[in-house]
DNA sequence: CTTTAGCACTCTTTGCTTCTGAGTGCTAAT
DNA sequence: ATTAGCACTCAGAAGCAAAGAGTGCTAAAG
């Protein structure tokens, strides 16, 4: 069967009326619309046809049609109209997005739940590597009270640091002699290169200070370990309760105990392949305690080889076209932010 | 009329059997219960006392009693016996308190995901500075490529770093000045001590790299601030749905909405009056939301003046013997873990 | 004087039936 | 090809009776 001019137009109406109502259409609101030139009869006919090719659903003989995913689908991808952002929008965006100087995982964290406001939805915001971290530079700083300050730098000129108390007597001198032994052997390594053989070397050749030598590397070990992971953030978790769709809690809670990071944590696995923003439809999803539901997710860089990823958690029936702006124009902003930070020059993080 | 022991009696068992059961206990299965040698009639007499005396109330005429608030308040402060952990218990809590490593803000965020994760409720968790922290040192490392890295140790020592990108070409020489003029004269201040004349002051006498005072003061201010700031993180807000009182949706926004920020940011106000863990049952609580929710939570000390709360929110038929329990052996083990860290010295955070 | 058995009464819950209305699919006329 | 008309279906609301749980009170028993 072929696909008309008017059967893209009477899906294209369903589909947006059931995103405003939650409620099945039937014909005689549709014949009602502006816009539609026919009867009631006609329409049945037509949806009839839709019904047999997959794009709609019944939920029951005596309800009107519903969207089915392959609907959504064709929606998604061909009929639906750019949603332009209101002035209002982009201002109240902007004005959430003036994010204060902060670490990188704050940033994430704050914005997932900016996110979650925007869209009224549950919002997850995460980041990841591309390439494994290392380290790019050691310091060590003297503290007083017998205890010294090791300051790591990586290769994405992320900077950590740790007070650690001295298991020994040790001057200034020799904590400069280990800094430089630990520049000289120690960086561009990632963690598993961190060998028994490679700390005894580092050790010995580092005099007095030699003893430090596994604190050290541990501590870089763990920066680096962290700095790979991409943690996950997820909010506004209530906000799918707000949704007729999940007035039950058990689906509610089936749906979301799916975002507790273990699902999530193998999604920036996929990352790469996600060009600019993705929508997977029920059961195109990620998990399938997802299936009944929508994913929207963006992608932008941080850059420095990090990426990172937004995006919400819906109802299938989500409203696409204004997720789709919003989650886009955060991205594009976020990207923006990280690539040329705020002018009292800055980078990297505490 | 006086309170005796049978009535107290009757009392911890309808508390406890309505804790277990979320239903109204009524005469029947009271006196069935080991250690009730009366008949029903008897019973039913007494709780007519109890419910006179307002520590029971009756949902409906032809259902059972459940505690009235203040009911719950008594069996709070003199029914209740104490539950022990089982070794199980302080096994798994001592699993899940194996944090690694990392910045208290972490860790606090993870306490939070962990005590909800514990008592099956959502859970907040949260810091505050009883001082307001000052800084305790400034340094300032050449970092190559025309950026210093600015390490900041405050007076928890809680140490801040920045990497910032120098605006104008500077020696290792002057920014050892600039260091030594700073320590001298912007320690033990707090932030609005950083008046604009202390900060010309500084900046001439500290050479070349007197341009840089702004720059160091506001990321101090910044770091300063945050740390007076008390973060507060919540847990498993899902969690409440799991309970029958707050199968109704409405009823459980209702309650998550108030534990979002704001109503808990001035919990910490209260937090010096808390000694050991305190119990709210219902309208004795923090924000009119949670008049039907009760809030447990406990205090701990992290040492340099500053103090942790942990708690959880939940209906006021929660088992509040087990949820102090582990409430407490958290507080404990947290307060002793930040007392004295880990044995490869350690202190304060990145 | 306290306890207990017995009983009438109240009120929620549950299951059932009926009714209503929205929406369909089909047929026949335009 | 479109449309008007009509019979049909089915979910949800409304109403109602029966069941069951629990009470309060009274009167007898310890």
């Amino acid at each position: 069967m072929e696909l008309t001019e008017r059967k893209k137009k009477i899906l294209r109406a369903i589909v947006e009326n059931y995103i405003q109502t939650a409620e099945p259409v039937g014909s005689k609101v549709l014949s009602a619309m502006p816009g539609m030139d026919c009867s009631s009869a006609t329409i049945r006919n037509e949806m009839a046809d839709l019904t047999q090719m997959g794009l709609l659903e019944q939920p029951h003989t005596s309800a009107g049609r519903i969207p089915s995913p392959a609907g959504y689908r064709l929606y998604v991808d061909e009929l639906m109209q750019d949603y332009r952002l209101s002035v209002d929008e982009t201002q109240s965006l902007n004005q959430a997005m003036e994010l204060k100087l902060q670490e990188v995982d704050k940033v994430i964290s704050q914005v997932s739940k900016m996110v979650s406001k925007m869209t009224n939805l549950p919002a997850m915001a995460m980041t990841a590597a591309a390439n494994a971290p290392t380290v790019k530079r050691f310091d060590l700083i003297m503290a007083g009270e017998g205890s010294f300050i090791l300051v790591i730098m990586t290769s994405g000129d992320v900077v950590k640091n740790r007070l650690i108390k001295l298991p020994l007597t040790c001057t200034e001198q020799d904590l400069k002699l280990l800094a430089a032994v630990l520049n000289a052997s120690c960086t561009d390594l990632t963690p598993d290169s961190f060998t028994p053989e490679l700390l005894e070397r580092v050790s010995r050749s580092a005099g007095p200070a030699g003893a430090l030598v596994p604190l050290v590397l541990d501590y870089a070990t763990h920066v680096l370990s962290q700095q790979a992971k991409s943690e996950v953030y997820v909010s506004g978790q209530m906000k799918l309760l707000g949704q007729p769709e999940y007035r039950d809690i058990d689906k509610a809670q089936e749906v979301l105990s799916s975002l507790d990071g273990e699902t999530l944590s193998n999604l920036p696995a996929t990352m790469a392949d996600i060009a600019g923003t993705q929508i997977l439809v029920g059961p195109e999803n990620i998990a399938k305690e997802l299936k009944d539901t929508s994913v929207v997710m963006t992608r932008f860089d941080i850059g420095d080889g990090m990426q990172g990823l937004i995006g919400v958690v819906g109802p299938t029936r989500m409203d696409y076209a204004q997720v789709t702006a919003r989650l886009s124009y955060f991205a594009e902003n976020l990207g923006r932010m990280f690539a040329k930070p705020e002018l009292p020059p800055s980078q990297g993080e505490e």
